[in-house]
DNA sequence: ACCACCATGTAATACGTTACATGATTCA
DNA sequence: TGAATCATGTAACGTATTACATGGTGGT
């Protein structure tokens, strides 16, 4: 239910479209929660409702109308009163981890495919992350300490994820080997 | 849309029933995947609905009667025709992390109090996996593995947790410090 | 007395996903 | 010619959360 709450955030700094906002779900905020164009025009809406954002309609020519959001106080209010509250633990759904909690019904090859995919994957966020944090470095603003904090725990995430995808892999193998020297395992 | 499968991961082992399955959802497989008694009565309901599960009826005294799940060969099936295809990556929900990233509007001395009682219960968290993975070490089960990969992950993941907390802490006092030497910030 | 544990469920509501829908512009 | 980008939304469906409901046993 902290949707509105990430939204809020990213309002604090600019004003912005429900476009705009979805690229910034895909990119910067993304990383801690996520959201698709659909979910952010409804919340939107809500929170136009509930006067915590307004926004100005900007006719554009070449390109469709768009509307500007921007915070109002109530929105700011909202945000303070959440920001105070502490917050419920997340709940876990790795689809991923559910396969390795079953693995041992898998072969060691199907699960290594996978691993070896999510591990590209993990590799690409990794430096898109590091690639961001180096660029904060430079400059000394408080938001941008805090957008470092954020980074940073998506970096120590990843090196963390192939540190374990490294384990994995070699318990997987000594698994073969013992495989391959029992004919018929149980 | 994996909750059947993760029911059906543990099903693998023994006869469970829903209340079983709860507990090990609060415990075990919760570390990955976790889910609310509601959600796995319903699921089970499904599941049989769909004969991918069946049951026997177990009067009790003293006790309230019980249902015993077991998996069937369906059941067994669909588990391994959803382990051979790749898994769509998790999606993050993360409260406290958008709090992070919305903390310029936070004065340190809340950041920092909530990040201490989720360090708490972090540390718990490892402490509880570590016992558990302790207790494997000796047995050489091929499940026994997975469980170990399973646990693995979760001890990695609390360890990087605090650490990337002991960063957060010591940004937050240099912020104070600078906050104090300038007297009214902006 | 009261709380925790065992054991099952229903119902209302909120939230999230997938698919559908439109339409001009720009770049390969 | 086809795909991507900009920009907004609706509708149907599926999943999740919260609250409600029941009732005996065993411990403090």
């Amino acid at each position: 239910m902290s949707l509105r709450h990430a939204i809020l955030v990213l309002l604090q700094d600019q004003e912005a479209s429900g476009y705009d906002l979805a690229r910034e779900f895909a990119n910067s905020i993304g990383l801690v929660w996520n959201a698709t164009h659909q979910q952010i025009y409804l919340e939107l809406g809500k929170l136009n409702d509930q006067s915590m954002v307004k926004y100005r309609h900007i006719p554009q020519d070449g390109k469709p109308d768009k509307k500007l959001y921007r915070i109002t106080d109530e929105g700011r209010d909202e945000l303070t009163r959440w920001l105070r509250k502490p917050a419920a633990p997340p709940r876990v759904r790795d689809a991923f981890m559910v396969k390795i909690a079953g693995g041992s019904m898998s072969d060691s090859a199907t699960i290594i495919r996978e691993l070896d995919d999510q591990t590209d994957l993990r590799r690409e966020r990794l430096n898109t992350f590091e690639a961001l944090a180096a660029k904060l470095n430079d400059t000394h603003q408080d938001r941008d300490l805090f957008t470092y904090l954020t980074l940073r725990r998506g970096i120590l995430d990843q090196q963390t994820w192939l540190r374990w995808a490294d384990e994995v892999r070699s318990a997987l193998e000594k698994r073969e080997e013992q495989a391959s020297s029992v004919p018929t395992s149980v």
